[in-house]
RNA sequence: GUGAGCGUAGCUCAAUCGGCAGAGCACUGGACUGUGGCUCCAGUGGUUGAGGGUUCGAUCCCCUUCGCUCACCCCA
């Protein structure tokens, strides 16, 4: 048998977590400051629960689910998103009766069975935030100004937020009839699959990055001439707040999100660095999800963001934050010794590395690659004389340690260096 | 699902016209009996992705297959 992964699933090895970790704490930080909770949900649902939100006739529920019957024979679904989910738990449990918005976030691992390619995998993970109860235009500027918090504390750069409205239950389909009438004519010139999205779905034809299909809706009419008083109300009340935030976008017509939940605003935030798959987060508002799956009529939005796109934009790894203590022992005396006195400053709260190795220099070799400030040597000569060698690693010196003091040295020791060197600009 | 490119040591890559599979990094040890980085020396590590064909001889040419990567599609 050969060790080999499943195609489009990746191991994230002790050199990238780092990186997840930092992106993780703060973005749980920036949502639990704005009043986000996170909510753990389960990997798997029952399939009706995808197919009905995301819609059946999108690409994610025909052709990219992991779908499998228990042994129940009840039909199961790894998620291929979050909010389904999210939105489901909100309705089972009821959380429409605490006082709205419910401000949930959760992170965890997506499956969709596409394709790999850069920025894309088949199991791959999203941090994501809902909002549910309110449909106020401020909470969806309150949403995107939390996410474009989020990206600025991480320190990226070369971002843009892209910004659309796709109007509500009564003036999307007016919007559709419209671009539908424009295209029939337009039809001969289309490419074959958006002959088919004309039937379908002609909102994705705007997507589509053939040069012919390009061309054929370069006039097409805007939804924003289609959008009902109060969509169009709401979307310009949306970008009110935005300038009153300095937070830069751009309204992207063209942004027309995969999933068929979403209504009114609409948003992505793409980076120019990454390859084709340049959106690192999207969302939108969903005000007709929760009735959708069988909840009471509660408006809705959220967003997110892709772990693996966000990731790779960080230039630097984030330093390590905890001095370490590298304890060197020769002998069996020295080495059962050296163990104790690793129990009790781990106790302590102190980061201790045990040497391994025969030789005095092999664990020093060691020490030097921990990146370790101080090493505390003990042989059996040191068990004999009562004392300890600490040597500082960064001048050389060394000084020798009665046992009785060595805990008390080491910490002493060890407190100045706590001092992490500040993060620079990411890409 | 479609297309293209690439598979040689743990990693990054060489190998002339088809002629003994190599280097750097990493790892381990030594120079320095119990003291790291720098330097020098040595060692470990290979079914050249797999299978078949052509050939006296294949990492190299041909076929098949698997894998990886990028792009289309779609999306985070």
């Amino acid at each position: 048998m050969e060790a080999k992964g499943i195609k489009g699933f990746k191991d994230i090895l002790p050199d990238d977590i780092k990186k997840w970790h930092f992106l993780e704490e703060t973005a749980k930080e920036v949502f639990e400051n704005a009043g986000y909770s996170e909510i753990r949900v389960p990997i798997m649902e029952f399939t009706e629960i995808f197919s009905r939100s995301i819609g059946e006739d999108t690409d994610i529920v025909e052709k990219e689910m992991y779908t499998f019957q228990d042994k129940s024979g009840r039909s199961i679904t790894l998620r291929p998103e979050g909010t389904a989910s999210i939105v489901r738990a909100y309705i089972e449990h009821g959380l429409h009766a605490d006082p709205q918005p419910t401000r949930l976030y959760y992170l965890g691992p997506m499956f969709r069975y596409e394709r790999p390619q850069a920025g894309r995998y088949r199991q791959f993970y999203q941090i994501g935030v809902e909002a549910l109860g309110i449909d106020e235009p401020l909470l969806d500027a309150e949403v995107i100004m939390m996410l474009w918090h989020l990206f600025e504390r991480l320190k990226l750069n070369y971002l843009e937020l892209q910004l659309n409205s796709l109007g509500c239950k009564n003036c999307r389909p007016l919007y559709i009839k419209t671009l539908r009438n424009y295209l029939t004519d337009k039809l001969p010139l289309l490419c074959p699959d958006c002959k088919k999205r004309y039937e379908v779905n002609p909102l994705r034809v705007l997507d589509c990055k053939r040069e012919q299909c390009i061309n054929a809706v370069a006039n097409v009419p805007g939804i924003f001439d289609s959008l009902c008083p109060s969509c169009k109300k709401h979307f310009d009340e949306v970008k009110g707040y935005l300038r009153e935030l300095s937070i830069p976008f751009v309204v992207n017509q063209k942004i027309v999100r995969g999933l068929d939940y979403y209504t009114k605003t609409t948003f992505e935030v793409i980076s120019e660095k990454l390859g084709a798959q340049n959106a690192v987060a999207a969302g939108g508002r969903y005000d007709g999800l929760v009735k959708d799956l069988g909840g009471p009529p509660t408006p809705g939005i959220g967003f997110a963001i892709g772990v693996e796109r966000t990731i790779s934009l960080f230039k630097n790894t984030p330093p390590e934050q905890k001095p370490l203590i590298f304890l060197a022992s020769l002998g069996n005396s020295g080495q059962a010794f050296s163990m104790k006195l690793a129990r009790q400053m781990r106790d302590a709260g102190i980061k201790v590395e045990l040497g391994y190795g025969d030789s005095l220099k092999s664990q020093m070799r060691k020490a030097d690659k921990s990146g370790t400030g101080y090493v505390l040597i003990i042989g059996d000569e040191e068990i004999k004389k009562g004392s300890a060698i600490l040597r500082n690693m960064r001048t050389k010196s060394q000084e020798n340690i009665p046992f009785g003091s060595v805990f008390e040295t080491v910490t002493k020791r060890l407190r100045p260096e706590a001092q992490p060197e500040g993060l620079s600009d990411n890409i």
